[in-house]
DNA sequence: GTCACTTACGTAACGGTATCGCATAACTGT
DNA sequence: ACAGTTATGCGATACCGTTACGTAAGTGAC
């Protein structure tokens, strides 16, 4: 654990790892002439053309008309998003919602099934799997290459269910064992809460932060967290059960107030325009939910706080009193932001993690078989 | 932040690769064949001949006497840990503890020097200084590579002071950029919480541990943490401040009864003896302890704390009362352990951090220029 | 339409790196 | 002294990446 040995390498690294370059370029870029590609990725534009031979040679490249300027045209290449894609599964008490994205992220068709009440285990598994069939059905000649299922709950890291609160019936499920048979590709299985941070990170409200907490606010309250860029589950994936120390108030009556209101959006709209009784309510929902993001808060200094779930559909309404108690909670209180991304930020994130899976599967360079070098831990040095 | 562009390497890039791995093979461990080392890092005996040339050139490795055994008897080799030095500083208020280690991490010599009280910044700066050029004229022929300083305070990327509240005449100081000055050496500083724990991760309690949280509970009371086997600084560097909750109780009167008492250590000794009331105090004090703990444990569910600082001392009387507490307020409470290293922690750590900076400026083989790519988010899948 | 200019392409040569195969060296044990 | 064993050292081969240079294919000016 202290010292991870690192193996060796043969010149065939360096292909790996300059094809990984090449191709990091060009993703999520305008189609590159060689030179330019041979410019970004530190290259010559001799072995660009050689990884780029390979490439095409595999269908995830493909040539474009050239540009006209001066001088001979330059070949221009282009990433073929469409060579593959992924499937994300958002699974909820009531329906499954579904995205499916092809290999830039770009969703090529998203669709919400619903799912029968007092279901038993197995045919839950069978309704999410014939409603995932159903609509890969619709688009034909698309094969996911890699799917991810979100869930409310904690899955271990082998793919089994552990405990599921909503979904008690799937406790001792190996999710990961049973989708891999579906459609003859490799599944993963994640927190829910954790792929909504996933996604927000990925392409909405924390974007620009490496560190941020993301509070879930609806009917459950969960918690995502991102550190250093990376999910950070915990021990057996308990990371943000924050609620669970009494002290904090989370499963008091000031969340039930506003999670058991049948219309929480009409409690915050008449706090804003003035009803004192539902001002009161939401103020003190909003200080309970912020005594516990202190507390997370405080243990690891994040750079955002994301406010998501069914309640963040209400916008500064909620948000604004949680980052004013924030403010009086904390000596530095981060920016705090409520999700972009919305209902479907869990499918999303599922999508996202299948193709970061899938990415490594074909494209991973692996120096030696270890984990990259951590190196040092700070850049906090001035060299003498 | 989402996608770092890693660029491209030429051949060289595989030789610093694989001399990193040969390194990385031999040090920490016993003289080795060369054939020993090619298989320890799936290399030829061929290419590990290569780097070993180069390295004894190099000085880092030198050729001891062969094993006797059956057949022609094959060359060993062995680090050369006195290749080079590096000087820890664990900078208190009343002195200076400092801890001078070879290559491997080996304490080489330490000692501790006192610093009068009452200085201003300048002269307490100097103070440092000459301390260690005094301890350093002890060793003739031994000048470190890298040193580290650890203080009690927030240090900002660029090794400037931020706020250090038992040393307040170093607040705003280039403490990076003055030290760098003093040995012809690269330095680097570090908020001594962080170190401590980094040192019980490298050799103390926390060694099996790479999720973990170290609190430091003494006069003052500090926290250090490692997420994922890196230190967690947060933005800022203010992580683990769980302090400033003060509905968690750290700044009240249970705290204070256990850090202002004269002699603490006769405190938990005559509670364990049946002192009714020293044992409210201790219970008190456990229990606001682990409050605080168990904020920081239910937000990264980490797999161990330790309990280090001066009241550490007096081991499972005061670790046991915590690790109660802390189990009726954690779902998943993780192990509870005492320091291991005690009061030479944060020196340790800070030669160790020493080290990590002194190894990539030396052998760091840094893939592209870049971050090393992150990877997926999770092992959690299976192929189907 | 021709010519100069510009830029990219394609081949060839070269150096660095790693691997395999094989003859040789060096030591042990009978 | 000799067989057995293991490491060493040399040579050949293959892969990769870079530089150099002649050639191809456009644009723009006249």
């Amino acid at each position: 654990m202290n010292s991870p040995v690192l193996s060796g390498g043969d010149p065939a690294l360096l292909r790996r790892l300059n094809t990984e370059a090449v191709l990091g370029v060009l993703r999520n870029a305008e189609p590159m002439t060689l030179t330019r590609i041979g410019q970004a990725a530190s290259l010559s534009r001799q072995t660009v053309d050689a990884v780029i031979a390979e490439l095409t040679e595999g269908g995830w490249i493909e040539e474009v008309a050239p540009e006209r300027s001066i001088g001979r045209p330059a070949r221009r290449y282009r990433f073929r998003a469409e060579a593959g894609h992924v499937l994300g599964l958002d699974i909820g008490v009531t329906g499954v919602r579904l995205v499916l994205a092809d290999l830039d992220g770009s969703v090529i068709a998203s669709d919400r099934t619903r799912i029968p009440e007092g279901l038993g285990g197995g045919a839950r598994l069978e309704a999410v799997r014939s409603g995932a069939e159903g609509f890969l059905a619709r688009h034909p000649g698309i094969r996911p290459r890699s799917l991810c299922l979100g869930i409310p709950g904690i899955i271990d890291s082998g793919g089994t269910v552990r405990l599921s609160t909503p979904l008690p019936e799937w406790n001792g499920l190996d999710l990961v064992g049973a989708a891999s048979t579906w459609f003859d590709c490799p599944a993963h299985a994640e927190n829910d809460a954790n792929l909504a941070a996933l996604a927000e990170h990925w392409r909405g409200a924390a974007r620009h932060a490496d560190d941020f907490i993301h509070v879930i606010a609806g009917h459950r309250t969960g918690v995502g967290m991102m550190l250093g860029g990376r999910l950070h589950r915990g021990r057996g994936g308990a990371a943000g059960e924050i609620g669970a120390l009494a002290l904090l108030g989370w499963e008091g009556p000031s969340m039930n107030d506003i999670r058991e209101a049948e219309d929480s959006a009409r409690l915050f709209s008449d706090a804003q325009a003035g009803d004192s009784d539902a001002a009161g309510k939401v103020d003190r929902f909003a200080r309970t939910v912020a005594q516990g993001v202190a507390a997370m808060v405080l243990t690891v200094n994040p750079d955002l706080v994301v406010i998501g779930g069914g309640l963040s559909r209400a916008g500064e309404a909620v948000v604004g009193p949680i980052r004013s108690h924030l403010e009086q909670l904390c000596l530095d209180p981060p920016q705090v932001d409520a999700s972009a991304l919305g209902v479907e930020a869990v499918a999303l994130g599922a999508a996202r993690m299948a193709l970061d899976h899938l990415n490594d599967a074909l494209f991973g360079a692996h120096v030696g078989a270890a984990a990259p070098s951590a190196g040092p831990q700070s850049r906090r040095g001035v060299t003498a």
